[in-house]
DNA sequence: GTTCTTGAATTACACATGTAATCCTGAAAG
DNA sequence: CTTTCAGGATTACATGTGTAATTCAAGAAC
């Protein structure tokens, strides 16, 4: 019924990003957004605007002579299909093995580990399905 | 002094994980392996061997008619820069929001739920470096 | 009203990627 | 020796991507 969710690219991340953390964004608050955070020119970021629009990722509305954009794809569902498929590229799909890569290089924060502790605890009362 | 480690393509990362689970593989072998795993002609997998070869990524000798082919970058090192290049662009580098929409979403295992434990303990006895 | 400006739309362009087919060469088969 | 075959090397080709420049049209400024 749903149409494949649309692939983002690495710098239309970034881009959808930035609309994301605003709710919506004109074009031109999208350039400000990123100034600082990439060295893109306002036509890159034009571009790439136009190019999530026309994959479905993002729709817009006139507000005078100029779009503002709002998402059409969720945030979550999003990131959580981005992070199916990095597991599956790399890692056969599962979890453990990342984890363990990752934090055996001291990659991680107290942060990370408050959540982790959380997401133990959590799993404890309601357990998930077998590996 | 190194160079660049090489950006492995998502076909490609099917065939690295091919030859770093056998140590080394001619394309025959690569081949077989990867029967059964993707529909791909063995065309397709020489190419990609090909193209390991010119990113680094591979190297070889010759073995009569064949090239056996090596891994020429380490296997963790790589897996550790796809996942930090991941989670910079989909969760801003930060670790604990992937874990907490990943988990969210109840794609995980027992395993899985071992390995954290296995962190957190460890991570108790050892801290992190902050935020 | 004519010109300037500014957005959006269209076009550009090289390199990466998925997915092979074709070419070339030396070894195997006869 | 001549023909065949199998591998590597080269070429193909559409689409995606990073990164913009150019064009077009409507409103802003004279």
């Amino acid at each position: 019924m749903s149409a494949e969710p649309p692939r983002i690219s690495d710098a239309e991340w970034t881009v959808m990003r930035a609309i994301w953390s605003r709710g919506e964004a004109s074009a031109t608050e999208v350039v400000e957004t990123l100034e600082g955070q990439t060295s893109w020119s306002p036509r890159t970021v034009r571009t790439l605007l136009g190019r999530l629009v026309k994959k479905g990722a993002l729709g817009f509305r006139e507000q005078g002579r100029e779009y503002v954009y709002q998402p059409l794809i969720d945030e979550r569902s999003t990131e959580l299909e981005a992070s199916r498929s990095f597991l599956n590229r790399v890692f056969d799909g599962k979890l453990a093995p990342f984890l363990a890569t990752f934090v055996e290089s001291g990659n991680y924060s107290a942060d990370d580990i408050a959540a982790l502790k959380r997401i133990v605890e959590e799993s404890e009362s309601n357990p998930p399905s077998a590996s």
